[in-house]
DNA sequence: CATATTTGACCGGG
DNA sequence: CCCGGTCAAATATG
């Protein structure tokens, strides 16, 4: 679920940029189209996940008040000036998506059914009725898990997890007691830049191989770009060429040439990350990388703009050392 | 060369 | 001590 409102904000996001470049847009056809087509997709993806989780669901719960507790918790307060109005509207107590944020905070594990099929259910390990009390200081700021059941993908091949328009790395596999499938864990790609705690856990389930059940933990700090793989076959899969947000003032120049390079997050104050509006810096039209499936690894502009704060000139050591920095960094 | 996945070791809670 | 979750070395892949 998480996952799919960042879909959306992105959307949103994409959107707001759309509409304050419009003017001068409008003299560059292709770039607009491309935006917009951006936007579609990035709305198309949420929709159709949405769809593929509570089709036609009412939960009597009072998803309103979920939906902006959640924002109220953690995404909405990193993303501050996030909260206009249009979202705003979007996200009140009716949002034309039918948005059902299952939140995990109270309660013991309640599931919803959902008369359609497919059910969405709350999981809530993180606070379940079931270990009364020894829940010691493993659970730092209430990192909440929640599980939902997603079918697998009808496409061809592969039955493998649906694609949620993240960057998963997978990190660990683990065969449970009682099931019959492995649980594949995966956490944001991206983590090392942003420290980012992402994660998710898959795993089949037993009786239907063909339904996953997807546990979401922690929020994503990290914002995709719009040029993000999400290769859901239905809807518009059109071009996905990259789509240049034209110069605006954060027109960089420099481009890395080999992977990320260090830098120093100084301050522990996140200024690096995501609310940069804009969406791929991509320079004129070179490859257009988007493809599908395996277009791994996205890039953000804020990266650059990271780079040219605290440059680093020198590359060396990369994810690593960044990597340290961020375990050891407490929150 | 860099990053992703695999897979057994390892760790810590219950 | 068992089990689920994570690490990390080895391996895979471009």
């Amino acid at each position: 679920m998480e996952e799919i409102l960042s879909l959306i904000f992105e959307g949103c996001k994409l959107t707001r940029d759309l509409e304050s470049k419009l003017p001068s847009l409008t003299e560059n056809p292709s770039l607009l189209s491309s935006s917009c087509e951006d936007i579609s997709r990035v709305f198309g993806t949420a929709a159709d996940r949405l769809k593929a989780q509570a089709p036609s669901s009412q939960p009597e719960l009072e998803a309103g008040s979920s939906v902006q507790e959640w924002l109220r918790s953690g995404y909405t307060q990193s993303m501050t000036m996030a909260v206009d109005p249009f979202q705003a509207q979007l996200f009140s107590d009716k949002n034309p998506f039918d948005v059902r944020l299952l939140t995990t905070r109270n309660a013991e594990g309640s599931s919803v059914r959902s008369r359609g099929g497919v059910e969405l259910q709350v999981a809530d390990t993180s606070d379940a009725g079931k270990s009364p009390v020894t829940r010691s200081r493993k659970r730092k700021d209430g990192a909440q898990k929640h599980t939902i059941k997603a079918a697998a993908p009808r496409m061809g091949n592969t039955e493998i997890p649906p694609e949620d328009g993240f960057t998963w790395r997978k990190y660990g596999q683990k065969e449970i007691l009682g099931s019959r499938f492995p649980r594949s864990y995966y956490r944001c790609t991206h983590k090392s830049f942003y420290g980012c705690n992402a994660k998710k856990q898959v795993q089949r389930v037993d009786d239907d191989p063909n339904t996953f059940e997807v546990t979401y933990c922690g929020h994503h700090t990290c914002l995709m770009s719009s040029t993000a793989p999400s290769a859901l076959p239905p809807a518009i899969t059109t071009q996905p060429e990259p789509i240049e947000v034209e110069p605006v003032q954060s027109s960089l120049p420099l481009r890395r040439r080999h992977s990320m390079d260090k830098f120093e997050p100084n301050t522990s104050t996140d200024l690096r990350l995501r609310m940069s509006g804009d969406a791929a810096a991509a320079e004129g039209q070179g490859t257009s990388q988007s493809q599908a499936r395996d277009g791994k690894e996205a890039e953000w502009p804020v990266v650059d703009l990271a780079d040219a704060m605290f440059n680093s000139g020198s590359s060396t050591s990369s994810m690593d050392a960044i990597f340290s920095f961020m375990q050891d960094k407490d929150k």
